[in-house]
DNA sequence: ATAGCCACTTCGAAAAAGCTAGCAACTAGG
DNA sequence: CCTAGTTGCTAGCTTTTTCGAAGTGGCTAT
């Protein structure tokens, strides 16, 4: 590999986990890899993460086109959050790394 | 897929990020998959880590069983770090992140 | 009316990360 | 001998991130 390759992979691994490598944010994607979902379902399917930073990482990952966030004006007014093409892209990097961690890290 | 796999899944991918969702992790093996390195090199080529973050870092990875530190008697006495064949695992997948950030991330 | 849900927001507390001086073990040069 | 540099950490204090929980407004049900 080029010294050239080398830095721009480095970059790109820097920009990836500038976002990945937040707490919650891998799980969250898993989740919605399953499907859509609004804030309260993704909350509960998490389980662990605090409201403040579960609403702070759903908008970086809307802003950074990872997810749309559409609202349904209802009533009731409610919200869903689902993957973009960028977002859906990814899903299977993370079943390769859920496939890495059954057999690598023992639960 | 049914429950049971994505209960499975999903508990693998929380450990899975359980590591890889912490700050400079990510990029710490990244730079390992380049070969093995001694504490300051790493240091440098990640660049924005604190000592005493990089320095945790490297335990837990040595814990968990990815990252395998030796200490050459010397002297100089000198400590190296290299993936196990579980962190060159990850390898492959953290190739596939940067290919996606490179595509979906633009810089 | 109350109580519950949803999707956030706010604010202070706790945890994680950062900063940097310091240590011991070394090397090099004056 | 000294100083100055390297390495691989560690300690203690500071800053940033995450957390926890109360709160808001918009709704539904009793």
């Amino acid at each position: 590999m080029a010294d050239e390759d080398c830095v721009r992979g480095d970059a790109a691994l820097t920009r990836a986990f500038a976002i990945l490598g937040t707490r919650w944010t891998g799980l969250l994607l898993g989740q919605l890899g399953h499907g859509a979902a609004g804030y309260r379902e993704l909350s509960r399917a998490i389980g662990k993460v605090s409201d403040s930073v579960l609403s702070e990482r759903l908008t970086t990952l809307a802003e950074a086109g990872l997810v749309k966030r559409t609202v349904l004006e209802g009533p009731p007014v409610a919200v869903t959050y689902e993957l973009t093409d960028a977002g859906r892209a990814l899903i299977p990097v993370l079943g390769q790394i859920s496939d890495w961690a059954e057999e690598h890290l023992p639960a």
